[in-house]
DNA sequence: TGACGTCAAGATCCG
DNA sequence: CGGATCTTGACGTCA
């Protein structure tokens, strides 16, 4: 049972994707922006072990245009050292990596250009996996596509078309269901017909059921099947409903409780269970945490980075959850994460938020020149008469904390959440 | 033609 | 001029 998150990491400095806009993509500024990604790729490989974080969905950004301009450059060769070093951390720490393409590439498209793109895109995909030196377990998951007003017809355009695929991207494919167009059983269906795995995404069948009579844990073992030995282990999405946006929309953070509800039904599977969610692997490893007795070290970490915005929202909280972190026998993960959620929850208290910003300010007041202690006042008290955003504040301090190289404070969520 | 979703680049505004 | 904020880009389908 791993749990992972997608693509990019909240407060993990040095682990930013880059790209360009098409008209200024050149083959030197672009081979600079993979060399660039994949130093990133690295970091967040590193991140994701450091942090018992085995599960992850490398972002399709990583080679900028990818199965178009980039696949005309030698990128596999001149990058073949790092791209497999890559791969053998992934190997070794026992990682699985997935990777996704967009809603935008479409294998059943009545248009056979745009058919034809999406294959390349598969192609790119593929060699993304194949260049690190990854096993089939290694998935890339697609969406069905269109429907264009016939959908049995579109199903077997995608069946015929899949049947065609190279068998490098076959090996690796695996099908979604969607919050549109093509639910469960509409994907089960195509899988029993050419074999392909299933992963199951409980958001997007709240959304569009098949059948709202049937549960999550149903659906999950109606799929499981689908996932043949060489496949690796099933895996599943698992999201939340973002309250007050549109039906679909991925939640902000994942709520532990409904989680933890969740994951229990599923005892006795190995299932790999990839969230999505806004705050990516904040929320990865608050579920990891909950799910395994770690030692208390690992929430005393957790809570390091959470401290400040805890103590920007809620001094009580604060001082609750310093309380529960005192008790070095126990595992309080369940507490100290439930009172974070409590905490974001409520409404922010200006005076509070002043207060954590001059907690902060307390690790650059010693060596913080002139002008920056004035801008740091002068920023906080336009704060806290209206005139200014509290992100003016925080970037003024992230700025500092970058130039004085402050780590601690850098590898914290204050000033990005 | 806009909405959908996603993220950062690029453009523009501001002091 | 640097930094903050707004707009665009890149993709395809559907209403």
């Amino acid at each position: 049972m791993r749990i992972g998150y997608a693509c990019l990491a909240i407060a993990v400095p040095g682990s930013e994707m880059k790209s360009c806009t098409l008209k200024n993509a050149s083959p030197e500024r672009l081979l600079l922006l993979i060399e660039h990604n994949l130093n990133s790729l690295q970091t967040l490989i590193d991140y994701n072990i450091c942090n018992n974080v085995r599960l992850f969905r490398i972002s399709s950004d990583l080679i900028p245009f990818g199965s178009s301009l980039s696949a005309e450059l030698p990128w596999r060769e001149i990058f073949s050292e790092k791209l497999l070093a890559i791969g053998q951390k992934i190997l070794r720490s026992e990682m699985r990596v997935s990777m996704h393409p967009g809603q935008y590439t479409v294998l059943n498209s009545p248009d056979t250009l745009v058919a034809e793109r999406g294959v390349e895109d598969l192609h790119y995909h593929a060699s993304v996996l194949e260049s690190m030196g990854l096993g089939n377990e290694h998935k890339i998951i697609l969406h069905l596509g269109g429907v264009y007003g016939d959908k049995p017809q579109a199903i077997s355009r995608f069946i015929s078309r899949y049947k065609d695929l190279d068998p490098s991207i076959k090996k690796r494919l695996v099908l979604e269901n969607d919050d549109r167009m093509y639910n469960i059983e509409d994907v089960l269906g195509v899988s029993s017909a050419v074999g392909i795995p299933v992963v199951y995404d409980t958001l997007h069948n709240s959304v569009n059921p098949f059948d709202k009579a049937v549960d999550n844990v149903a659906w999950i073992k109606a799929c499981s099947d689908s996932w043949k030995k060489d496949d690796g282990p099933q895996k599943i999405h698992y999201s939340q409903q973002h309250q007050g946006k549109n039906p679909g929309a991925h939640s902000g953070s994942i709520q532990i409780a409904p989680f933890l509800e969740f994951w229990q039904q599923l005892s006795g599977m190995n299932i790999d269970i990839m969230l999505e969610v806004k705050d990516k692997n904040l929320s990865a490893l608050k579920c990891i945490n909950c799910m395994n007795e770690m030692s208390i070290a690992a929430l005393e970490t957790e809570w390091a980075r959470y401290k400040y915005c805890i103590l920007e929202r809620s001094p009580q909280h604060y001082q609750k959850i310093r309380q529960l972190l005192r008790e070095k026998g126990s595992y309080p993960a369940l507490k100290m994460y439930r009172s974070i959620e409590d905490s974001f929850d409520l409404q922010f208290v200006p005076g509070n938020r002043v207060n954590a910003a001059q907690h902060v300010w307390g690790y650059f007041k010693d060596k913080a020149s002139e002008a920056e202690r004035r801008r740091f006042q002068t920023l906080l008290q336009k704060f806290s008469s209206g005139e200014a955003g509290i992100q003016l504040v925080k970037n003024h301090l992230l700025r500092l904390a970058e130039k004085y190289q402050e780590d601690y404070l850098l590898s914290g969520y204050y000033f990005y959440i």
